[in-house]
RNA sequence: GCCGCUUUAGCUCAGCUGGUAGAGCACAUCAUUCGUAAUGAUGGGGUCACAGGUUCGAGUCCUGUAAGCGGCACCA
């Protein structure tokens, strides 16, 4: 007998070989039908696996929402597998996880089939359907390492055969089977699963695309074919999904660039933007904002030049490392003549910075610099290039030209650790002045990394202790350690937003640098008289100019407050009577420094409500009659439940002058 | 870079099995002066991404190139 003790305190005996789901059924029918899965000592397990020992058990049921859309998640995903090979005899089947939002499975096409394409969905989605149908159970089974890879290699699983062979030795392997008889369907998984199939709700999930995926992420690797899904607990939640994907969609900033004339790209200068005057007055906006955030915070700004002999980026290892990634450029006057090469080939090369970094050693590095002057914190709007692998590009998300808040803090050993934690608080009064959350990361050493331990231990140390200084080291921050996502050179830390949809960007980041000084030959005078080294911290807030206006755009869905909103207000005449008084009207905000535009055409107000609402334009004044000759105008703010408020002229100005000042500029609130 | 899909007017899109291009919005002109999300009429506008090929004939079929989209990989 094995004694189960349950959540509420209570104790049953069991006999052996009994499951969690014989408890369930113990406790009630009703349970019995609700449990989804089991946790047993912590552990989540299928709810049909016998019990080995005493344990403390959980069952979990649809309520448990994160564990069961786990297990439901992969669960889908075996049956896609499953459907898969049923239509499609002769395709591999290799992995298939549970995702944020669903699940994919990566499958390797029976020869002479090429892969998989949308219009195979449907198809596939009801074969699926009819799995769940079956109600087949999912058996799991312990299996030997070699009667693994024996079956698959007997059944033409190359993949699964070559991947069973590098799991740990010795310890059982789970292979799960569905549906009765002999072998009808086996896979080669850790599991959990579902009892059975039937536990799935036929109408919550979806597949969604299709996509390549190199065999187990190596590019080295065939391409597999893989096929996502999405898929919930129920009807209702997949619908919900489906909503917010829609929102996700309406706000996609490419869109939004263009209903609101805020920038394009062309084929020309793909990967390059073209910010139209609209865009350009946000970028303005954060420009000025970004200048008094750092002016207030001890940076000096600088600009360093794009251009620069390949000899120096030999120099700083950019050449070794990051050519790939560089635009080279010939220092060679072009040839005039028609008939002539263009270029001889023979002139020096230089490249367009692809960083900031260097440059700003070469500042730092003229004249001689005491310990007195440290810390030396250089920033620059710095226009980079990269040439990205086609494929990354996207918006204004990733470009091939960008411009980034970038600043290089030089400094002392003992001077880390503070700037780090001034730069915490930096970052928070920033991203909090456009609504953002976000979370802090510590990304530890990486397998691939240059240096000693016990330097990497002091330099993961010092960024911790900076977050712990700030007092953010919290889940309320986020606070979390990514062990090997650090750089090569350095641990990092980052800054991941969540916007207004809940979906989260990488954005902010420092990291502490010991390599570009020593490689450049950066160093003070210190207190001793001697030479000394610098670390150079390097940081960003906004990351980009580009991508950072593609989240806000997105954050915002173009409904930008009014101190970033390209046009503040327009106003609107209904008669062309009031026209002069629009042009006052609009003159008098242009003199309170208010973005104003006027519309006096000759349509109906209805149609400039609307077109402009459309424009997103914040206040709307409309002025007819009436309002020119009491020295009013009717406000209507564009997302407000009330149609319109009268106001005096001059009390108007007043208000949105003040609600458009900048948040670094606004009187503080209580 | 890799896999798949896409590319027709400024925008969103329609053009079946090949027979020499169409809608709505936008734009222009005219009429309309109308109080809070589309006033009406008329008109102009396209080498159908680019380059080859098949064909009597290609937006439509084939090949290549480019860009875009969804992923993968990349993002020190």
């Amino acid at each position: 007998m094995f004694k189960i003790s349950l959540p509420d305190g209570s104790v049953r005996e069991v006999p052996e070989g009994s499951t969690p789901a014989d408890v369930a059924a113990a406790i009630g029918p009703g349970l019995a039908k609700a449990a989804l899965a089991a946790r047993v000592n912590g552990e989540v397990r299928d709810i049909t696996r016998p019990f080995e020992e005493d344990a403390e058990l959980a069952l979990i049921t649809a309520r448990d929402e994160k564990d069961a859309l786990e297990l439901v998640r992969h669960d889908f995903a075996h049956v896609l597998a499953e459907a898969v090979q049923n239509l499609y005899p002769g395709t591999q089947i290799t992995f298939g996880p549970a995702t944020d939002d669903g699940f994919y499975y990566d499958f390797a096409p029976a020869p002479g089939r090429g892969p998989f394409t949308e219009e195979d969905l449907p198809a596939i989605e009801e074969e699926m359907r009819r799995v769940i149908a079956r109600d087949e159970l999912l058996i799991r089974e312990v299996w030997q390492r070699e009667d693994v890879r024996d079956f698959f290699r007997r059944t033409g699983e190359t993949f699964k055969a070559e991947w069973v062979m590098e799991l740990p030795e010795g310890k059982p392997i789970t292979m799960y089977r569905s549906g009765q008889g002999d072998g009808k369907w086996l896979d080669l998984c850790r599991g959990p699963h579902l009892a059975s199939t039937g536990k799935l709700d036929p109408q919550a999930f979806k597949l969604t695309r299709v996509s390549g995926a190199y065999w187990r992420g190596d590019p080295a690797n065939p391409m597999l074919s893989r096929i996502y899904g999405t898929a919930w607990l129920n009807k209702k939640q997949l619908a919900e999904h489906l909503v917010r994907l829609e929102e996700a969609t309406k706000r996609d900033h490419r869109k939004i660039g263009r209903e609101m004339d805020l920038f394009h790209l062309q084929e020309e200068a793909h990967g390059s933007v073209f910010w139209h005057a609209h865009g350009f007055v946000i970028w303005r906006q954060l420009e000025a904002y970004m200048r008094r955030r750092i002016d207030e915070a001890g940076y000096e700004e600088i600009k360093t030049p794009q251009l620069m002999d390949a000899r120096q980026w030999e120099r700083s290892g950019h050449w070794g490392k990051y050519r790939e990634n560089m635009f080279v450029v010939p220092d060679e006057v072009p040839g005039t003549d028609e008939a002539a090469p263009v270029l001889s080939g023979g002139a020096d090369l230089m490249a367009l910075k692809p960083m900031n970094c260097p440059g700003h050693v070469l500042v730092f590095k003229q004249g001689i610099t005491s310990y007195k002057e440290l810390p030396i914190r250089l920033y620059e709007n710095g226009s980079c290039h990269r040439n990205e692998p086609h494929g990354a590009l996207h918006g204004l998300m990733r470009v091939r030209q960008f411009t980034q808040d970038d600043a290089h803090i030089f400094c002392r050993e003992d001077q880390i650790v503070e700037e780090a934690r001034a730069f915490c608080a930096l970052a928070d009064r920033i991203y909090k002045d456009f609504g953002f959350t976000y979370s802090i990361k510590l990304a530890l050493r990486p397998d691939n990394r240059f240096g000693s331990e016990t330097d990497w231990d002091k330099a993961e140390a010092e960024l911790r202790d900076a977050v712990v200084a700030a007092g953010m080291a919290t889940p309320e921050f986020g606070w979390e350690e990514l062990p090997g996502e650090g750089a090569f050179y350095a641990p990092k830390l980052e800054w991941h937003l969540t916007d207004a949809i809940g979906r989260t960007w990488q954005v902010g980041t420092i990291q502490s640098d010991r390599v570009l000084p020593e490689r450049l030959d950066a160093v003070y005078v210190g207190e001793d008289g001697q030479r000394h080294r610098p670390v150079m911290l390097h940081r960003a807030i906004f990351g980009s100019y580009e991508r950072f206006i593609g989240i806000l755009i997105e954050h915002y869905a173009g409904r930008f407050p009014l101190w970033l909103a390209p046009v503040q207000a327009i106003v609107a005449t209904i008669v062309s009577e009031a026209d002069s008084y629009a042009g006052e009207v609009a003159a008098k905000l242009r003199a309170a420094g208010l973005r104003v535009d006027t519309d006096l055409r000759n349509e109906k107000i209805n149609y400039k409500v609307r077109e402009h609402s459309l424009a997103k334009v914040p206040l709307l004044l409309v002025v007819g009659k009436r309002e020119a000759e009491e020295g009013t105008i009717a406000v209507r703010r564009l997302g407000s439940d009330e149609r319109q408020q009268m106001m005096r002229l001059d009390e108007a100005i007043a208000a949105f002058a003040a609600e458009a000042v900048p948040p670094d500029l606004a009187p503080k609130q209580g």
